[in-house]
DNA sequence: TGGACAAGATTCGTATACAATCCGGAGGCC
DNA sequence: GGCCTCCGGATTGTATACGAATCTTGTCCA
């Protein structure tokens, strides 16, 4: 294949759809030759990405030890969904009052290649696609500075979910995105909104969040690793 | 003076108060070569603190051109100030809640700080001051997520406000926060978050949002650069 | 047998070197 | 006189080099 010229915006990108994807399981070590390596670049532009997802709180940076895929704690899993609650379903109205057919549109497409790759059996895949799905509605609300925001935590939901699930095959089966796009098709705000919560909410109430992932054994540590 | 051990860390959180005080005004390149020199250490630091920066919307990063202060858009600002509005008030809400004692006492420190620069004529500490005051409410609400959100607004708040601000002279001189200390000290969580967001309001409505600073005139561009 | 210590190997942090790109001005042409 | 072109200087982008910190592993001793 031919070599590509790839950036750190790429390499931090590549390297973040991984992590959601579930193929970096928190707390594994991101060697800095290694990953150069893979994408054919030097260790600078390698250590620029991940310093870009350490600022998504993605990857942990610590010094002198190198970049770990992050492992957020469960005082951290908490705020993150807080968070979410607190931002999202606001947006999510603001989005069903801005959304045209062409947006619906779109929506529905991102749901189609979700169960596409459910269908295949990518579960990562689609675990991805089902959060980015969040992204989609905000950009639609059109408030870049809050979608932005809503990346994040999605992202970082992410690593909450690889963490703290309990029953993963349940995973999306339940159909809020598609009841929330009816929603919005509608122009439904309230119901959007109403949605939105509830949805973060069954998330949020579907983790296992007694308490032990924050401290690994280091024996379960050294067998992960 | 000693030569002391910096890095990129401290690199970006200098620059981004030099920036929060308009000692470097938006629109300000920050030649590598330059920073590099005043703080003692390599481009390479340098870099990775102008991106740090970059990724706080503090910077522009321009490929093959440089880094620059940024000059928020319009577009930028509203949307700034409305998540600002989204967020902040639930958030004082919430800091009313938890604040004891030495909560309450931080906060008064603080606007003794700011009322001693402003008497000192040192305009640019006190709004930064007054900015880093949402931060400590925010980190009372102890809810380290939003609080680190917030805090990335209020610095592009105050590019905003280098910006847009009409009134300079009216600076800081309501005593929003104030009241604001008094509802939190009262425990009382209505209160508090009614009076964050009716100083959000005001902040906002004394912006002139009009249009012009979006697409400077060239020639504009040429005098101040 | 088990733990403590030390030397080697690995990996990170920072500085520097070199190539690529951009800006500005001199000169020429219309 | 105005505009275009081209070249020199300056600045950024990326790779590499080297010192410092950490981890590994093998050995010694209790």
């Amino acid at each position: 294949m031919a070599r590509q010229v790839i950036g750190s915006a790429e390499v931090a990108e590549k390297l973040a759809v991984a992590i959601h994807e579930h193929r970096l399981p928190p707390g594994t070590k991101l060697n800095e030759d290694e990953v150069g390596e893979i994408f054919g670049v030097s260790r600078t532009v390698v250590r620029a990405g991940l310093q870009q997802l350490a600022h998504q709180h993605l990857v942990d940076l610590k010094r002198n030890r190198g970049a770990f895929v992050a492992k957020p704690s469960v005082r951290e899993a908490r705020e993150v969904f807080e968070a979410r609650s607190l931002v999202e379903p606001t947006t999510a109205r603001s989005a069903a009052r801005r959304a045209g057919p062409a947006e619906i549109a779109r929506l529905r497409a991102h749901i189609e290649a979700e169960h596409a790759a459910l269908a295949e059996g990518d579960d990562g895949r689609a675990l991805y696609l089902s959060g980015t799905f969040h992204n989609e509605v905000a950009r639609i609300a059109n408030q870049e500075t809050i979608a932005e925001f809503i990346a994040q935590l999605v992202s970082r939901s992410s690593l909450i979910i690889a963490l703290y699930w309990e029953r993963r095959a349940a995973l999306c089966e339940s159909h809020a995105h598609d009841a929330l796009i009816g929603a919005m098709e509608r122009g439904d705000a309230d119901e959007a909104e109403a949605l939105m919560k509830s949805h973060l909410l069954d998330l949020y109430t579907s983790l296992d969040l007694r308490d032990a992932p924050a401290q690994p054994k280091t024996l379960k540590e050294a067998l992960s690793g």
